[in-house]
DNA sequence: CTGAAAGCGCTTACAG
DNA sequence: CTGAAAGCGCTTACAG
């Protein structure tokens, strides 16, 4: 673990070279107005001869300043997360921030773990997508210590922050809807963890869209799970050995949609045709799946950049009341549901 | 930008509070032997009690250790790049490493902005994926900081460095070799940036699979481009509108093959079948494909995962030689060129 | 326009 | 087993 540092060179010895003072050349690295051009050019020059490289530990310990952000994510394999991450990613690099990345993989304690480092590390606020079951201790964690937090996606209900997701609501109604215009009448809902605040919108609108058209629910084939393809390759067979198998399938996203038709194939059946499909997210996967998956659309990297700027507000103007942004889905029509079932030969 | 910061807990209070001088607040927190049980769980209690945080920036500047790594990447919509960074993220997290995230979109300045930020805030070492066109210079520039690089997947030739990548040749052998088997001869290459080491070594083998079958190499379907969907896109019409259009395609990379099968479609013809498809990489999105994607693995994963350990192990024992670990691909033989040509009914 | 001095929150010889 | 003191590399009033 130990090793010799190399003594790197200190802006002292910068100075020195320069024949200014410590001060001066502080002011001089940052081009302020209070320092004579000729002045900043020596010490410019001083630190390329020199080949000095600013320490911004130390400059943050003194001013207490800090361009470093933490970005928490729970999962880097799901598309719709690090589409999420590369659109906050860009933004920030505009704003000059540092960016320290970490991954939950649902789990509360590591997410609570990750966030201690980013505390110890005093960085100037905290993106997060929260694991399913956070406490809003965990958050009011964060709030105490005087750093920022945005949420995303996922939202806490029983306390106050600022946050950028989307309508999940009337994304539900919108993909139940599509169903229901294609003729389909018995129409499941599977993957996702009830306790999470996405499940619950799209649950709802689930919901309303059915009984707009005047059909019972059946919990039957409301089917949760996790988030992941294997959820779909496990929901899907099993609401389709049901004895009463539904003609199509929400799923709670496209990584569960993707898995589902993946075994319908095993099953010997045709996604899009035997059992219509609708997805959530818009992930690149299913644009290349076989049918195209249809799907509701998040702008995942519109999600990732409006969480930056809303966290930039936040530390700009503390005082400001929480705000939470609600963009809103948009249907993606593709091939997963492109037959209306009452022109299929083998159903009624 | 300017706010008010809160004052937080220094070790300083909790020394008072426990009744200890700092230093031995100091030592307590970071359970020395050299201090008695009964003290430390009076600094700890303190700790508790005043809601201290451990400042890591006032400590590094001190004790010029550092806990975080970067970790620069080119683009995190390639999941292959989002594999390698999972790996590499499971192993950093294991040794209590903070990671400080980059992506230089294959830009050699975004990539130098990036590595001078992770110099300022003195990381222990950077896991790099270098962009096409790098200089040496900017490793160099690394080293003499005292910080550790271990570069991914692509390499330099001009500057000795720790590594850790796949046989590209190997990998190139298998894939071509597989197409040879299955009858065709006229195979393409396609996709990929020449001044690229991994390009370099995949064509190395194109060309001795071809020579060892007797066929010579036609540089007409050998075609340069990027690593992303629309590449593949562009050059597979390319290839199949030239007068003598292979029978076969070898993909730089998954992505790239992707984009050319999605683009056969919208030409009428069926990947796998017209046209046989091998990639490169093994992504996620290739097995979810119709028809799957025959390919070479360069196990993402383990790539990041062994980056971590080489780094750790640099860091622990800075002076040993440097190190270049190559491991094997693997041919994944799937779906994309499942029929041997000499059965098909439309050719020769 | 420039400089001397204090201090950010820790760690670490050194002394007892 | 514990403490007083110096110092890591910066920034920032304050004074001139």
């Amino acid at each position: 673990m130990k090793r010799s540092k190399p003594n790197h060179v200190t802006l002292q010895q910068v100075a020195k070279h320069a024949g200014v003072s410590l001060t001066t050349a502080s002011f001089a690295l940052r081009g302020s107005p209070n320092i004579s051009q000729p002045t900043i050019k020596r010490v410019l020059s001083s630190i390329k001869q020199l080949g000095y490289v600013y320490d911004r530990g130390a400059a943050n310990l003194r001013s207490k300043d800090n361009s470093t952000v933490g970005f928490i994510l729970a999962d880097l394999a799901n598309p719709f997360y690090t589409e999420i991450l590369i659109g906050a990613h860009q933004e920030l690099n505009k704003l000059k921030k540092t960016v320290i990345l970490g991954t939950t993989f649902e789990s509360c304690e590591t997410q609570d773990l990750l966030i201690s480092t980013m505390l110890e590390h005093r960085v100037a606020g905290i993106i997060l997508f929260v694991a399913p079951g956070t406490q809003s201790e965990s958050l009011a964690r964060i709030k105490n210590m005087g750093i920022h937090v945005v949420l995303i996606s996922r939202r806490l209900t029983d306390i106050q922050h600022d946050y950028i997701g989307i309508d999940n609501e009337t994304g539900g109604i919108l993909a139940v809807e599509h169903l229901l215009k294609k003729g389909h009448r018995r129409i499941a809902f599977i993957g996702g963890i009830p306790e999470m605040y996405p499940w619950q919108g799209r649950r709802r609108g689930y919901e309303k869209a059915l009984h707009a058209a005047g059909i019972e629910i059946d919990e039957s084939i409301i089917m949760e799970g996790m988030c992941d393809r294997e959820c779909g390759n496990e929901l899907i067979r099993r609401v389709m050995n049901l004895p009463n198998p539904p003609t199509a399938v929400f799923c709670f996203n496209d990584t569960i949609a993707i898995g589902a038709m993946l075994e319908l194939r095993e099953m010997g059946l045709t996604p899009g045709h035997d059992v219509a499909i609708v997805g959530f997210d818009d992930i690149p996967e299913g644009r290349a799946f076989s049918p195209k998956l249809t799907t509701v659309s998040e702008f995942p990297r519109i999600i990732g950049a409006k969480a930056v700027n809303i966290l930039q507000t936040r530390i700009e103007t503390p005082d400001i009341e929480t705000q939470a942004i609600v963009l809103d889905p948009e249907l993606i029509v593709r091939e997963s549901c492109s037959y209306k079932i009452d022109l299929l030969p083998h159903k009624g």
